[in-house]
DNA sequence: ACACATATTTAAAGTAATATTAAGGTGGCA
DNA sequence: TGCCACCTTAATATTACTTTAAATATGTGT
């Protein structure tokens, strides 16, 4: 996996308590990190920092999160940071007017730091392929909208391939054996047929492609991450 | 099959009963057992002891085991036990954040003493494994993966083969007869005629190249780490 | 150096594990 | 209720691993 550290990131959010909390992991990985907490600051900012990405939540003061990303990429003048926004749950159709205005993605609060992290390296990483070098098709796990990402594109899966697919790309690399997907996917107390986990693995397979799940007979299945 | 007992383990669980019920099955096959009943405490023990082995139960009161586990994992200066998570059923996604915490392995309750027992010896064996490759050696074992890597080239190799080798590396210069192959590799149990080891044993040398696997004629195979 | 025991090598047969496919079950939801 | 998506099963095919067998080579003790 490439290296995506070093990146100069802006968070924008009004709320003390999460540019803190954002901040603070964001950091802990080894990225620069900025913090506004309003639109204008926010575009003062912008200018002199260059970020290559910016956090931005949708409700603020001031000026919110679409306007001051409309703003932004209005700008001709500036390397086009990769936006993505911040947004409730519940303000749904804050996405769809949140992509017009030109986000490149959304990310839901309440916030997981790990998910919140993987995905940070998957935009920056898109950011690297719109400049030019690499098409790493990686793979993004979004557990909060149940949604997988496979090289841009988005896949709806059901729950048990997801759990599935979950399980494996918790740990790229690490042998699960049947015993333990069991575990985890189905509960110890559940009872099911030796093939059941097969035909899951051959329906991930045929969404994802051949490439990601390994199998090593007699032993178990191993996800890898390219 | 090599001796295991002697280990320290601790088990660290918030019900009284369960503690009592796991240390006194452990202790009576012979191992070093300490208890905890939370993650505190279980913090404190672990640098006076240096457990071999943790068996950590996720759900408890003040620290929990995935947060325990974390802590211990981040610890450089800590000779790094083996651990493995005691869950009760599919506790939400608990396992796989074990897994991403850094367990080895999780045992589900309620707990049946037989299969713990062996489910331990595993545990423990995979540690040998661990310290023997960490050492001194060009070439590296690698459970988890389920690879092994010689000289900076990953290797995937079936299970026997995979089992024959790890035997063989576990001692470094130790001469392993033919009995005693068969009773690890093979169990005790199964009949296989004489020549098979000696196949598996060219597949590795094919594999890996001449250097590693020696003959002593009439006695048996010695790994030679170089 | 010879003979015998033991090990190597190869290919082919055997076997166990997994892949694949289709069909039947189940439960949520209009 | 009946549809639809999902999950599971079951039966068969396929693959990769394991073992056997048989011919060849190597070493060891006398």
């Amino acid at each position: 996996m490439e290296n995506t550290k070093g990146h100069t990131i802006l968070i924008v959010d009004d709320e003390p308590d999460i540019l803190e909390f954002l901040s603070y992991n964001i950091r802990k990985e080894g990225y620069k990190v900025f913090t506004a907490s309003n639109g204008i600051e926010a575009l003062r900012l912008v200018q002199q920092i260059n970020p290559s990405l910016i956090l931005l939540d949708v409700m603020m003061p001031k000026m919110d999160g679409i306007e001051t990303c409309q703003v932004i990429r209005k700008d001709l003048n500036m390397v086009q940071p990769v936006i993505a926004f911040l947004t409730a749950r519940t303000e749904d159709y804050a996405q769809i007017a949140g992509f017009e205005a030109g986000a490149d993605d959304y990310i839901n609060k309440p916030i997981r730091p790990r998910l919140l992290i993987s995905k940070i390296e998957s935009l920056l990483r898109r950011l690297k392929n719109k400049e030019g070098s690499e098409g790493a098709g990686s793979i993004l796990i979004d557990r909060d909208r149940y949604v997988v990402e496979l090289s841009g594109k988005e896949l709806q899966l059901p729950k048990k391939e997801f759990e599935l697919l979950e399980l494996l790309a918790s740990r790229p690399g690490k042998v699960f054996n049947r015993d333990q997907i069991l575990a985890v996917v189905w509960g110890n107390d559940t009872i099911v047929g030796e093939r059941t986990i097969d035909v899951h693995i051959r329906k991930l397979r045929e969404k994802l492609g051949d490439a990601y799940i390994r199998t090593i007979k007699g032993v178990g299945y191993t996800f890898n991450d390219k």
